[in-house]
DNA sequence: AAGCCGTGGTC
DNA sequence: TGACCAAGGCT
């Protein structure tokens, strides 16, 4: 492996993404809030629209502690995941100014589990720690020719394969290389450096084993928005879905819907269904909700499908 | 352990 | 354009 990790490492040199603000930053705190936003989210992403205000609005650790959750999920509307939000406010004002090192502290934090703890230790506190996501888990499969691997399987793997003499660049390295050339979709196996010691370079593609997915669900719904003397009702959601979020009042399709105006339909995918909702507007009171004027709801933390809802409303102004 | 939890980019 | 994918965690 000598060998392949010099090659590895000069291959970085030159083509590594040197430039990540949170890889520039020696801040744990921006190292971590970047790490947050990342689950399950490209990179692309959050640098394009996310991680630059929330860090304005946000610049310490004591700043994110001292601000309400409204405010927090304001910054984070349009990201998704809205509990890593939660989490991570709730982790602010648990940390107490400080952001624990150790991974045992960072994991019983809420919304940091082993693969976040060993990241934030791994950069932004230069732990010998191997680190694991997406990219890691599928160079490691492919590596050693894993169909499918368990957890405690692809862990054992990311120790074997770990670097542990230049731990800190191989594991922004290892992260690059699987964003650039073992890609999900596309395997870039001669300019790899870890070709000659691969399983998979006959077939890269074929590791890990995708997985049969099911059919989305399709969920009906209609979507009602109130007015009532130049005010719309919403209300904050405190179910598990979308939780935090403000939104305009939902029934299910069943309902009966007089006295209203529909304004059009909407569509909006999530991970596990796919709702088609139709939108409409009655004037009218209604209990158990908050109004808001336009302006006001600007300020609220709101769901993609109801600002779908907002800009039919818009349009009918018009 | 498998389902829930969002959204946007990509082709 | 629909389906896949993404620096996962929680229950």
């Amino acid at each position: 492996m000598k060998k392949a990790y010099k090659l590895f490492y000069k291959w970085y040199e030159k083509n590594g993404r040197h430039d990540l603000p949170w890889r520039l930053s020696s801040d744990p705190y921006r190292i971590w809030v970047s790490e947050i936003m990342l689950q399950q989210t490209q990179v692309k992403t959050v640098l394009a629209r996310f991680y630059f205000p929330f860090l304005k609005a946000f610049p310490s650790l004591e700043t994110l502690a001292n601000a309400s959750e409204d405010e927090v999920l304001k910054m984070w509307e349009g990201l998704g995941y809205y509990t890593r939000a939660r989490n991570l406010h709730k982790s602010a004002k648990l940390c107490a100014s400080v952001l624990p090192q150790s991974v045992h502290e960072l994991t019983a934090l809420p919304g940091i589990g082993r693969s976040t703890a060993h990241a934030i230790a791994a950069f932004a506190y230069k732990t010998p720690l191997p680190i694991m996501d997406a990219n890691v888990k599928r160079i490691l499969c492919r590596f050693y020719g894993l169909k499918k691997a368990g957890e405690k399987l692809l862990w054992e793997k990311a120790y074997d394969f770990f670097d542990a003499e230049h731990p800190y660049d191989f594991n922004q390295a290892i992260m690059d290389l699987g964003a650039s050339v073992c890609m999900a979709k596309a395997a870039l196996c001669h300019e790899c450096p870890f070709a000659s010691l691969c399983m998979a370079v006959d077939d890269p593609l074929a590791y890990p084993q995708k997985k049969v997915k099911k059919s989305t669900p399709v969920r009906r719904k209609q979507i009602v928005i109130h007015r009532h003397q130049g005010r719309f009702a919403l209300k904050q959601r405190d179910t598990r879905f979308l939780n935090g979020l403000w939104g305009f009042s939902e029934y299910e399709q069943s309902d009966a819907i007089t006295t209203t105006q529909k304004l059009g339909e909407i569509v909006q995918v999530y991970s596990h269904f796919r709702l088609e909702a139709e939108v409409y507007l009655r004037q009218a009171h209604i209990e158990e909700h908050e109004w808001f004027t336009l302006e006001e709801i600007n300020k609220l933390a709101l769901s993609r499908a109801d600002h779908k809802a907002l800009a039919l409303l818009d349009m009918s102004e018009k």
